[in-house]
DNA sequence: ACCTTATTCTATCGGAT
DNA sequence: ATCCGGTAGAATAAGGT
């Protein structure tokens, strides 16, 4: 049987009609040098182990819309448009438009009229007829509120939407705000997806005080059993590497020595951003690159004292891994 | 809800390139 | 003259009771 290559959106479409484009992306040699190719489906990037070379950035969400039906991976199909955790309907509950008019602008009958009047009525009952939607669209009006004053992205708003629902969903908002667990979901989410901000910034854009909010993540966190790690800071690399303007080189370099810390426990309870931050610097530094520890700083939002001191202990380890090969 | 602990930050200064 | 490295004390995040 011959397939087509166009992409139909027919329910026969299985595996093999996955499209070009997809195709290209699950290539796993880099172009330049052979080496493998790192998926950050969190990052939307694609960045080669070897040489650091990074091959697309933002790309789009491959994730939910290519699913199947049944509990395998095999038998996947396109389905309609994507859904959003963050409309209380999920995006899916039908809209009746406002206007009377038909489709192409023609003003209908007053018989029509009536019709259409008699059919938004009883919508907007089905629709929003509960106290619980109501409560999920106000939840998810401040997470965009929040989300946008913080400049968090899209998916990152997204989980935050999706363990709201969740929270409702294991009663655990009785007792308290739907302010405070929106920003400690928000919370949770931004240090989830690598755009972690500080409890301080989320009280300033929120209604409610620091302490509520950090009181909702630990029960959050607890009761849904997230298990929150601390970001790894390779996953800095590449965004620090062009905001700083190093070289590839530079970057391949901060990236073996994160690797030989990694290996000697060095990242244990240091913050992510301060390693990478430093391997950046040290990796600067052994490739003659003019980088002051200030301008580091500067940049990522690491204090220079806590570069040198990182820095110092990056070297120090990496340099014991390149003696013993 | 309070307290402890490890880490990072701000401010600062002497010394080196 | 600028950059580096070190230090003290405040602030912060996370965990325990």
């Amino acid at each position: 049987m011959t397939r087509t290559t166009v992409h139909t959106a027919d329910e026969g479409s299985t595996r093999n009609d996955v499209p070009a484009i997809e195709r290209e992306r699950q290539r796993s040699e880099c172009p330049e040098c052979g080496g493998r190719i790192d998926h950050d489906e969190e990052h939307g990037e694609r960045t080669c182990r070897e040489c650091g070379l990074v091959l697309d950035a933002d790309a789009i969400d491959y994730g939910p819309e290519w699913r199947t039906f049944e509990d395998d991976d095999e038998n996947r199909r396109r389905v309609g448009a994507p859904t959003t955790a963050r409309r209380h309907d999920k995006g899916l509950s039908t809209m009746i438009g406002w206007s009377d008019e038909d489709a192409y602008g023609n003003s209908i009958s007053s018989r029509k009229r009536e019709q259409l009047r008699r059919l938004r009525t009883w919508n907007e009952r089905f629709t929003s007829k509960n106290a619980a939607e109501r409560n999920l669209k106000q939840a998810f009006g401040e997470l965009e509120r929040m989300a946008s004053a913080l400049g968090l992205p899209e998916p990152c708003r997204e989980t935050a939407g999706v363990l709201y629902r969740r929270a409702v969903d294991e009663d655990l908002l009785p007792g308290r705000s739907i302010e405070a667990m929106t920003t400690a979901c928000l919370y949770a989410a931004a240090r989830q997806h690598g755009t972690p901000r500080t409890l301080v910034a989320f009280a300033s854009v929120s209604r409610v005080d620091k302490l509520p909010v950090q009181r909702a993540y630990r029960y959050l966190s607890s009761e849904l059993g997230l298990e929150i790690e601390p970001a790894d800071p390779v996953h800095y690399l590449p965004q620090y590497a062009s905001e700083l303007a190093v070289s590839d080189d530079a970057e391949r370099l901060a990236r073996e020595i994160l690797e030989a810390a990694k290996a000697r426990d060095l990242h244990s309870g240091r913050s992510p951003a301060g390693l990478a931050a430093a391997a950046i610097y040290g990796a600067a530094r052994l490739t003659n690159e003019r980088l002051t520890q200030e301008t580091i700083g500067e940049e990522t939002g690491v204090s220079s004292v806590t570069v040198r001191n990182r820095y110092r202990e990056l070297l120090e380890a990496y340099e014991e891994v390149a003696i013993s090969r």
